[in-house]
DNA sequence: GCTTTTACCATGCACTCGCATGAGAAAGGT
DNA sequence: ACCTTTCTCATGCGAGTGCATGGTAAAAGC
């Protein structure tokens, strides 16, 4: 048996030299050979674990979602209240920060670039109702622990909490709203949530 | 004095042309060549009035954001309640039907876009500050008349609203919610703003 | 009818693209 | 030491890219 290398390592590095491509330069500006120049290995080698460049990008779309997974199930095995779970969830969807903020500027790369490709639109439909479930799981726990509103839907709070971090994704990045402004536009949003002030 | 050509009739056929092949393609797809093709000219015409890719694109962006701009506007001139003009808004907001698809689409594509190019970062804080007062000028007026309860802060509930509606896009466009799901999800965020439902 | 301004076009250039190919380096089994 | 498998590389190809150039229709003023 010859050589052996680990092949998630390899395609570890390319997925990040992509996701480094997009942020610096778009992702028009992703090619292959630019990849492998990133990634600091010559094009073949990248071709080698790769075939095609839309295959790259989804490896490359595949990763980033765990990655987002990945920081978020870390806010959720936290110790804290339910509620304060739920906001720190959120808070690790905004882009508060600079690796939230880069984590963001590819995400929604990615979110304009599934529209158009298929298989990464089928790969969005996968990775999405693990999420919404998932903060629709936190509002119930907020709400069994009574700090959030019984009579609240929760998958539907869930879903407009999530369309609420990817919209004001854009708006952060291009400089309208601070880091600040938006998170003191999540936390008056959840206080609305609170029971008590509904009839 | 020569040959006359109504120059933004010419702009305009460019911009749209542009807008169907990032629709149909996406934005990596828009070369010089493929535009010109599209809108029926040669590529010396497009140049004549377009002297960059990145002006071409810049230009498209414009044109969108009008035509976003009379659709919304051309909402807020109709004979209805006040409640009923920002939940017609905001349905112009949200990709219900084809038409409001194909808009978003090339909005989002331009979000992504955006983040990376200066210029249409700079068209974009231009722009959205317009719909953002809007929103919340016609809360206000929803709330003078009684239709929403007197306590929200409408400029922070015109950014959630907006957020909510860019935030649901990519989630429809791709196939996770149906447009009547989305639809569905506006009218149980509208509802509990309205008055009466507050402690 | 000639000029002048405007609008348009075809072509060329240097470059990059995705992808295919074939050769060769690296390394464990025997 | 040699073979075999795994991995890597350099290079070539055809196509497409943004942009520059020089020339050419077209039409209004004189």
């Amino acid at each position: 048996m010859p050589k052996i290398v680990d092949h998630d390592d390899r395609r570890r590095h390319i997925a990040e030299a992509v996701h480094r491509i997009i942020h610096d330069k778009g992702m028009e500006n992703v090619s292959l050979r630019e990849v492998a120049a990133e990634a600091g290995m010559s094009m073949g080698a990248v071709q080698y674990y790769v075939t095609t460049k839309d295959q790259m990008l989804l490896l490359a779309l595949e990763h980033i979602a765990v990655w987002i997974g990945a920081r978020v199930a870390a806010v959720a095995a936290r110790q804290s209240t339910p509620l304060d779970l739920l906001r720190e969830t959120m808070r690790e969807l905004l882009p508060l920060d600079d690796e939230r903020s880069y984590l963001n500027r590819i995400g929604l790369a990615f979110q304009a670039s599934s529209v158009v490709d298929d298989d990464q639109a089928a790969a969005m439909r996968l990775g999405l109702p693990l999420l919404l479930s998932l903060l629709a799981e936190q509002i119930r726990a907020a709400q069994a622990a009574g700090q959030l509103a019984a009579q609240l839907d929760a998958d539907k709070e869930a879903s407009i909490l999530y369309a609420f971090a990817q919209g004001t994704v854009n708006a952060t990045l291009v400089g309208h709203y601070t880091p600040e402004e938006v998170a003191a536009l999540l936390d008056y949003h959840l206080a609305r949530l609170r029971p008590g002030r509904w009839s």
